[in-house]
DNA sequence: GAGTTTGAAACT
DNA sequence: CAGTTTCAAACTC
């Protein structure tokens, strides 16, 4: 659904909203992410990875990849979606013009409707076909579920393209070409509005566009070939866009909130929004989750040289996306630039897997998010194969490491992308192109995961927890639940178990990838939100330039704590570093990040229910609490938080937390992720904040796949097995309605709300 | 490290 | 949907 709403919310806030983590976000919310389920599932499958696949499912967030490739595949109809967004915007024209521009450098041939052909072979002239092709199909499938990832993407990815650049000559073909053409002053900016705006670009840019487009096409198409060949380069490519979107870098030092929120929506937004202003072309950024900014920001005053820095990032993020969107297939990419190795095309059948997984996507993911590959089941899902080839870890200034790997798999892919948050990947690219063979895979791969899900404060402990046997970075501690329940952490978050994990009779594993998933899906069919990031940033103040107040996030379903006020991290909001909402049940609550009575929704008012009196407490704490006192706080509280112990929790609190912390001023904006799943997110927050009690736990940014049942009778099949216990709820799918608690209706405002919109999301969240 | 507390997840 | 049980983390000592 388009929600127009959204992007209107979104133009006021703006940033967070924009960005496509925005999206995802909001798409991720529980609501619509059922719907959206479906769908996002097989396009998970298809095109991202696990967490992302997160993302995926947000239609809305992945507004500008989306239209992106709607446009593309649809050029006619710009349809609703994008106009709609745009159209809040003012920039409907946009859409037309998007559209238009689309055309324009899809299409060499203005003819063409099939710009996506034409550009392929305009970028990749041999395997432009085969691409072209298949590029069609990521389109759709990029225009679904996939938008959101885009944008964060996009732009970290022009940073990562930047340095990939300099490092890995595939990488830069593509990227350069593509920076090449974004580079247009204008265009370049504009590129990455482009999928949002484009207003600018229409007329003025419409060839840097076209360039940008074609190039996304081409991108497209390439990853979604599988082909091997391609892989290394182009795996480098991807992942570098992805770690480069992945803003995850998780800053080991700062205290992040767990949800694993990446949880999507609100980490997503936030970290965008973040990004923005810490990026090279913040306003670009941020414009390009909404138009309206963006827009305004042009006008406003960009700098040239920034604007060109961000376009051609922009460009390079728009890219990712798209490889994300591509999911699987991106690999190609690369390989059109260089070898252009047709790939083939074949997409498609990762898409139920995928959904499982992405989830977390996350992240999704978050999250996040998570198969095969690497630690995420989402992977698993995402690729079949296991391809993936991780590269190398490296500690970012902020003290995250960045991890880079890189995959030959889509899944890898995905969950690179995912992981990538967390690193850059740009350093990694050069690294990674030149592609280390093949480690172990699904170590590699999991560490990269874990890294980004984590944190790269994940894969340091579990160093030492491999040297020293430090404990402090375990992760789960499972004795009876076989780590299949949610109960499980890691299961929960959407990765696989690893060696820190202290878990008995453990099933969460690569080898038993078929009952992970097919666990997964029972529980998804019976709750949907299961794997949804529990967290949800408002973004709401943040818009423009209020970072400052992450303090909308929530938790989407509440806490019901009776005995420990909200005070510890028994409480999943506390822990999750948001402040309770009307969602919450608590009894007493004292939440330092913000009590429920104190709450006010975003965009609105407090509403007090009236609920309970405890707003005595501190009816504002929420408002009044700036998120950097909580953290002071609940550093000295639980310092922890900021290093890697709960790799889990990332929070979709990040986000907020970041602006807070960071309260201004991103941590290193190069390397949040904007768009990546809620990993990013979680490692968005860890950097900004060190603050939060703890971050949340993984939590995937997935959207719960859809039911689709595939395998339900896997786990039913075992029930003597481990899945035994699960149940596969609902037959088919479809999404249940949301379980738990509080009414639909809470669920239907986390979800909408989320992250991006702020207002959007309030009000129905909050309101509701 | 053992033991307790806690509240979500799972189950009925 | 409520009530109960199960579970593993968070916390305490
Ligand atoms: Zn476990
Ligand atoms: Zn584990
Ligand atoms: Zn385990
Ligand atoms: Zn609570
Ligand atoms: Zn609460
Ligand atoms: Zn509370």
């Amino acid at each position: 659904m388009d929600t127009p709403e959204r992007n209107r919310i979104c133009t006021p806030k703006s940033k967070f909203e924009d960005s496509p983590v925005f999206n995802y976000l909001n798409s991720l919310s529980p609501i619509k992410s059922v719907r959206s389920a479906n769908i996002s599932q097989t396009f998970n499958s298809l095109s991202f990875s696990s967490p992302p696949s997160v993302f995926t499912s947000p239609h809305v967030s992945s507004q500008k990849e989306s239209r992106f490739l709607r446009r593309n595949f649809f050029s006619d109809s710009a349809k609703s979606g994008l106009a709609s967004e745009n159209g809040n915007d003012g920039n409907t024209r946009v859409t037309d013009a998007e559209t238009a521009e689309i055309f324009n450098c899809s299409a060499d041939p203005p003819q063409n409707p099939d710009s996506r052909s034409g550009t392929k072979e305009v970028h990749l002239p041999n395997e432009s076909l085969e691409l072209a092709i298949e590029l069609p199909r990521k389109l759709k499938y990029g225009c679904e579920s996939p938008e959101s990832n885009p944008v964060p993407r996009h732009r970290y990815g022009t940073d990562s393209v930047r340095e990939i650049t300099g490092t890995s000559s595939s990488l830069r073909q593509f990227v350069q070409p593509s920076l090449e053409r974004c580079s247009c002053p204008k265009n370049g900016v504009e590129v990455q509005e482009i999928s949002q705006l484009e207003q600018k670009n229409d007329e003025e840019e419409g060839s840097d566009w076209e360039n940008m487009i074609s190039d996304a096409a081409g991108l497209l198409v390439l990853d979604p070939s599988n082909d091997a060949e391609a892989t290394k380069e182009q795996l480098n490519p991807n992942i570098s866009f992805l770690n480069s979107q992945a803003p995850d870098l998780p800053q080991e030092g700062l205290p992040k909130p767990q949800s694993g929120c990446l949880e999507n929506d609100n980490l997503g937004t936030a970290e965008g929004t973040v990004q923005k202003n810490t990026n090279c072309t913040p306003q670009k950024l941020q414009s390009t989750s909404r138009s309206k900014k963006q827009v305004k920001f042009h006008n406003e005053k960009v700098d040239d040289k920034a604007e060109k820095d961000c376009k051609q990032q922009r460009g390079t993020r728009r890219r990712c996306l798209l490889f994300e969107m591509g999911g699987g297939q991106k690999r190609r990419l690369v390989d059109d630039s260089k070898s252009g190795s047709s790939s083939s095309p074949s997409d498609g059948k990762v898409t139920s897997e995928d959904r499982q997984l992405v989830p977390f996507k996350a992240g999704n993911n978050s999250s996040p998010c998570m198969v095969p590959g690497i630690g995420l089941h989402l992977n698993a899902l995402a690729v079949s194969g296991k391809d993936n080839r991780v590269v190398k870890q490296e500690n970012l200034p902020s003290g995250k490491s960045l991890i880079s790997m890189s995959s030959h798999i889509t899944s890898l892919h995905t969950v690179e992308s995912e992981l990538q948050p967390l690193n850059k990947t740009f350093s990694l690219s050069s690294l990674e192109r030149d592609i280390v063979p093949a480690v172990s895979e699904d170590q590699v791969m999991q560490d990269a995961y874990q890294a980004s899900v984590f944190g790269v404060n994940f894969i340091k402990c579990r160093r030492r927890y491999e040297n020293g046997g430090d404990e402090s970075c375990k992760r789960c501690n499972c004795k009876k639940s076989k780590c299949l329940k949610l109960y499980c952490e890691c299961f929960a978050a959407g990765v696989y178990c690893v060696e820190p994990c202290s878990c008995l009779d453990c099933f969460n594993k690569p080898i038993h990838e078929d009952t992970v998933l097919a666990t997964r899906k029972q529980i998804e069919s019976r709750n949907p939100l299961a794997f949804a990031p529990k967290v949800i940033s408002h973004v709401a103040e943040i818009g423009e330039e209020t970072y400052k107040t992450p303090a909308s996030a929530r938790h989407k379903k509440g806490c019901n704590c009776k005995k420990s006020s909200c005070l510890k991290k028994y409480c999943e909001c506390f822990q999750g570093g948001v402040g309770c909402s009307i969602n919450c049940r608590c009894e007493g609550c004292k939440n330092a990040f913000g009590t429920k009575d104190g709450y006010v929704p975003s965009g609105e008012e407090i509403e007090p229910e009236g609920e309970e009196s405890e707003s005595s407490e501190k009816n504002n704490t929420r408002k009044s609490l700036q998120i950097s006192e909580v953290h002071n706080d609940i550093e000295e509280q639980y310092p922890d938080h900021v290093t890697p112990i709960t790799p889990f929790q990332i929070c979709r609190m990040s986000v907020q937390l970041e602006f807070s912390s960071s309260s201004g001023k991103p941590p290193r904006p190069s390397i949040f992720p904007v768009g990546s799943s809620p990993r990013l997110l979680s490692n968005h927050i860890q950097q900004i904040s060190g603050v939060l009690p703890t971050p949340l736990k993984l939590e995937k940014q997935f959207q719960i796949a859809a039911p689709e049942d595939e395998t339900p009778e896997f786990l039913k099949g075992r029930n003597s097995s481990p899945i035994s216990g699960v149940k596969t709820a609902s037959p088919n799918g479809k999404r249940v309605s949301p379980p738990h608690g509080k009414s639909t209706r809470k669920l239907v405002l986390q979800s909408i709300p989320s992250f991006p919109s702020l207002t959007f999301h309030d009000q129905t969240d909050d309101h509701q």
